[in-house]
DNA sequence: TTGTAGGCGTTATCAC
DNA sequence: GTGATAACGCCTACAA
């Protein structure tokens, strides 16, 4: 059913029903009754495809994020879709399961479907493609990672501080062999982490071997791996600063395998949400991230943006305060060995 | 950038750079070869509402998902997006936040995008909106749950014996005072879900005082809540076999609070995912559920009706296997009584 | 092989 | 206040 239909129903032209649809204060109380209710009646409903492209905006808005299964980029895309909806506007989730390619695949499929705006979470796509997407005006914001796209509103945690607040807490127990597991160094974040997390060691002259530093990507899997190599060391570390909560998954997971004891052998800080943490056994000390704040902000900002087309307004960078949160996992340094059986 | 733009900047017709696009080979070589190069250099991206439009098909699966936040059903968004992408289709994620109202708004959202077909896991919205749908003859398949609409494809697990190998197991443990967190009683799977549990129950003789069968509504909220009056009880539960992952967390956070030991005091068996449950303190007892598969089963019936138009195509009725996971949450019988301070 | 023209369902700009 | 009419950007007979 179109316009055309309910028009020819209504002995009215098109343009009444259209007009009543989106400006009801344009059209005669009497004739607007009239065509509400056969609206109501038929269950007439526009189509937006139609009005996207007369109008030349689809109200929506894309997000691309890493990987929708990490509860975190869950909680990302829900609170973007909440104050989205309530400003009109629908999403479109683009997975690019922590890949560049898929990142540039997100991207074509957005600016193809003329996304409104794009929320990004940077997977170090190339950045040429992002350029040129400024170019044609689109309003990006990257969220909980930037890539070095000039001009960006950006949304992020204040990674080195979260990181420093972890080791320092680790030193604050006694502990003096503290190793990471860091991420992908192409990432800002994965950056920003390792870099607090040296900082901490340097401030208060804890050494850092090369071999207590182990670069993963984000997944378990690489977790797990990092760990059966730091425990198998000739020292093993005392304590772990994990820098990220999918990876904390996988270093449980092989810490267990390889019988380590928490907190008694080794000690674990780790990034992670708040929920499932706190069960863990022992529960585990995390950074935990304000993340719906950060998702709702992101959008916010975007919409801003769409809102006042002057691009005037001047470029925001919002940084949210990490927390750590010390439970069951770190202790007092003891000098156990850690030895992978 | 359009076609236009391009057509005049070759020297060619709109429809050569179309067709040059779209079908190829009907294209002089020398001629395609210009366009693709130039297609290229400007970077140009056809605009797809207007493709939408004139095609009158928008290769976009809608799903609505009633909790983005959930790891399971990120498991399946992530399914989804994966086989959708590798047929050419793209993605919308509608969260409902489990509940009807939002079901709604997801499902007139995917209406007014035309979208291709789409995935529902029932929340328990008007049924008349979804016959209405079907009426346009858009594909629907149903996850998880299944609302009662006819004649739809629907991909579930098999919640009954799910159930059933749950409280079998309980019972095998020795335990006669079995509670049960049941989910909400107008979604399928909350039902069976029940019913399986009460089954295995009646089958083994074992009584089910009304006092031990507590509802909830599958958020982690209300799985807290039914402990505290589970707990508080005269003739407390030994073992509860709680109906789905969010409120076993709430549950065992509940159980935290009144220092109930686990399996000691109270043995619990619950629905969830099989990532960080065997992480927690102790290891959790749990169904677990071929995630993925399902995720990629209802697309695949999906693109399989948009595929061959021809509605003969008979009804698909999937039902998975349910796995139970034994692990430490899970002991025999002791009568210890359990009581919230 | 390529170009012309009509139309997909809206909205916006005009007259009336 | 209401109704023609021309776009929006693309695809697809059909004509050349």
């Amino acid at each position: 059913m179109t316009l055309f239909d309910l028009a020819r129903e209504l002995n009215v032209s098109i343009s009444t029903i259209s007009r009543t649809l989106s400006r009801p204060e344009m059209v005669a109380p009497t004739t607007r009754e009239k065509v509400l209710a056969a609206v109501k009646q038929f269950g007439f409903q526009p189509n937006e495809i139609a009005r996207s492209l007369r109008t030349r905006q689809t109200k929506t808005i894309g997000i691309i994020v890493p990987d929708i299964t990490n509860w975190f980029f869950g909680v990302i895309v829900k609170a973007v879709g909440e104050v989205a909806k309530s400003n009109g506007y629908s999403v479109l989730v683009c997975n690019a399961d922590e890949d560049p390619t898929g990142e540039e695949h997100a991207l074509n499929l957005l600016r193809e479907r003329k996304a409104s705006g794009i929320i990004n979470c940077p997977m170090g796509a190339n950045l040429k493609l992002w350029r040129s997407l400024k170019k044609t005006g689109i309003p990006v914001v990257e969220l909980d990672r930037i890539s070095g796209l000039e001009k960006v509103d950006a949304v992020v945690l204040d990674n080195e501080k979260a990181a420093e607040m972890a080791a320092a807490h680790l030193i604050g127990l006694g502990h003096s062999r503290i190793a990471t597991i860091a991420g992908p160094q192409h990432l800002s974040n994965g950056r920003a982490r390792l870099s607090g997390f040296q900082n901490a060691l340097r401030k208060s002259s804890v050494p850092l071997p090369p071999d207590y530093v182990e670069f993963g990507d984000f997944r378990e899997r690489s977790g797990h791996d990092a760990i059966k190599r730091l425990v198998s060391l000739r020292d093993p570390p005392t304590a772990i600063f994990v820098a990220n909560s999918e990876m904390a998954g996988g270093a449980i997971g092989a810490l267990r395998e390889c019988k380590v004891k928490i907190p008694t052998q080794l000690s674990i800080v780790a990034f992670a949400d708040a929920r499932w943490a706190r069960y863990l056994d022992p529960p585990l000390t995390v950074i935990a991230e304000p993340t719906e704040a950060m998702g709702r902000c992101a959008a916010e900002l975007l919409l801003a943006r769409l809102n006042s087309r002057s691009a005037s307004h001047k470029l925001h960078m919002e940084v949210f305060p990490p927390e750590l949160i010390v439970r069951k996992s770190t202790a007092p340094v003891r000098l156990a060995k850690a030895r992978c059986t």
